[in-house]
Parts: C-alpha cells; sequence; structure tokens
DNA sequence: TTTATAGTTTATAACGATTCTAAAGTGAAA
DNA sequence: TTTCACTTTAGAATCGTTATAAACTATAAA
C-alpha cells in the first residue's frame, strides 16, 4: 500500500493525517497479510515500531474511526477483549486458542450446502464460520 | 425436567441444594426449549419469577458452577455481556441484533461441503456457525 | 440441646477493558 | 502574532465481572 492510499484511508475517515494517526495508518495498513489486533495489541507492537508516543484514548479513537469508515473490520472472539481486522471483506476465521491467534480463511473456502430459512419477517444478513483449533 | 434432575444438576455441579441454587436450577434447566441468557438478564427474570433475593455472586457463582460441570454452555455474541446457553449440545446460532436474541440451529441443520485444512500441527476442535439477521 | 464447623450468601471492593472529560498542545489561516 | 478549530493526553468514570471478607445456615458432634 502506498503512502498516498494511507492518506486516503484517513481522510475517508474524517481524520487529519497527524503524526500518530499517520503512525497507526501506515502500521495497519501498509502490509501485505491481513492483520488482528486488539487495541493493547496495537499499542505495544506501536512502541516497538515507532519512536512516537500513543496514548490509549488515541489508539481507540483512530481505530474506531477506521472500522466507522469500513476500513477495518470487528472479529468476535471469546475473551474480554475486542479484535480488529484489517481484512473487511466477508471472510471466516480459524481461532487458536493456546496463542489467541486469528487465522484467515478466504470466504471461497468454505461452501456451505445446507441453512435453514430465516426465522419469521428476517432476513440473512451475513454468515460467520468459526473454527476452534486444537493441537 | 422433574424436580429429581434439578438436584442432580446441582450435586454434579458441586453445588448442595440451597434455597437460591434451587431457584437457579429450577428456573434454568425446568422448561422444554433452549433458553440463552445473560447474567443480568437472568436475575431480572428470577426477581420477577421469585420472591427470593439474588446477590449478583450467587448467579456468577452459580451459573459458571454449571458451566464447569458442563450444563450450560457459553456463546460468543458482539458486545460486552457473556451469554449463557441452556442447549450444551453441538448447534449453531440465529442472532438477531435488533432484539439481541440468539436462536438455535440444530447441528444437522447446517451441512458444510468445503472446509479448509486445519494449519500445520493443529486440529479442528470444533465449527461454529453464526447468522446475522437483518429484518 | 448447645457447640463446632464447613459451606453459603451477601454487600462491597477490586479489577480490567473501554469510554469520557477537560486541560494542554498544535498548526494552519487570518 | 493572534486566533481558532482540532488533537492529544492523563486521568477519571463506567460497566461487566471477579475477589474478599463478614454474616448467615445447616448439619452433626459433643
Ligand atoms: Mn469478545
Ligand atoms: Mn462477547
Ligand atoms: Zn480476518
Ligand atoms: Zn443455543
Amino acid at each position: 500500500m502506498k503512502k498516498i492510499d494511507i492518506f486516503k484511508k484517513l481522510r475517508t475517515s474524517g481524520l487529519r493525517p497527524t503524526k500518530q494517526r499517520v503512525e497507526i495508518a501506515k502500521f495497519l495498513f501498509d502490509r501485505d497479510k491481513t492483520f488482528h489486533f486488539t487495541v493493547e495489541s496495537l499499542n505495544k507492537l506501536l512502541e516497538k515500531k515507532t519512536t512516537s508516543k500513543f496514548a490509549l484514548a488515541t489508539i481507540y479513537n483512530t481505530v474506531h474511526a477506521f472500522k466507522d469508515a469500513g476500513h477495518l473490520s470487528e472479529v468476535e472472539v471469546r475473551g474480554k477483549k475486542t479484535y480488529f481486522d484489517t481484512n473487511v471483506s466477508n471472510h471466516h476465521h480459524f481461532y487458536d486458542s493456546e496463542t489467541s491467534e486469528l487465522i484467515d480463511i478466504n470466504a471461497n473456502e468454505v461452501v456451505i450446502q445446507k441453512i435453514p430459512k430465516a426465522p419469521n419477517g428476517k432476513k440473512i444478513k451475513n454468515i460467520e464460520v468459526f473454527i476452534n483449533l486444537k493441537n
């Protein structure tokens, strides 16, 4: 992802390109593979990777702005912390509870043959498949 | 479910049949259909249904003992509250985010045709299918 | 019966993730 | 320079959950 795209992510999230926000955006979006993280893990990685300091509130605010703009998604994982995902396409996950690690599964790698009808008056918004792993 | 079964649930959870625990167990297990709840919702329903008072700690402790004994399961739902489920068999869920309501799907109502191989050295423990609903 | 004792309930404190707040900082425009 | 809207930040507040410790209860030994 090129630098211009970083600024586009920020602009389309309603965020001015401040030092902290650019660092966060670069860290999240300037990579090839999907990245799954919690606010806490992101903070630790940012501290290691950069020389800047980040208040937790800044990270929360920035991550939420990206999420609201559709540049990040949220993955539901057992436990108290919220997991975010740079992969915003429709996809599924392996979850390794030993390492608390999420692994992407492309939507086309899961084929569902049979699914019940949605309850009366309701429609299916999306289907999430979550595969728990063991050793 | 007969009264004797209530006492069996308690016994097999390592819980003596005190007034509060019997009320909780009856409320949870003396019903035909699956019941999904949070500790908060259970507390409100207990207060309505019975004349006893329940400290939150008692409900937490009792629910956790049932869960540890395998008489309740936990369902992962977006949001901060923990959802419990009287259905401990392998099954799936519809989730209606309008009403925060979970609806059971029998395991045999979902047929998965294709699934990726588990990552190196890992095995699949179980598969959870979560179907989000909209109006 | 009393007493001992193990287990239980309860109110409240502590905890941890997240959100809120208000003060200090920043930077572009006037 | 001064202004002013926006940003960062530290710390307070919130909320679900867990821990603690004191009061209570039931059973059984003395
Ligand atoms: Mn979660
Ligand atoms: Mn949850
Ligand atoms: Zn993902
Ligand atoms: Zn269920």
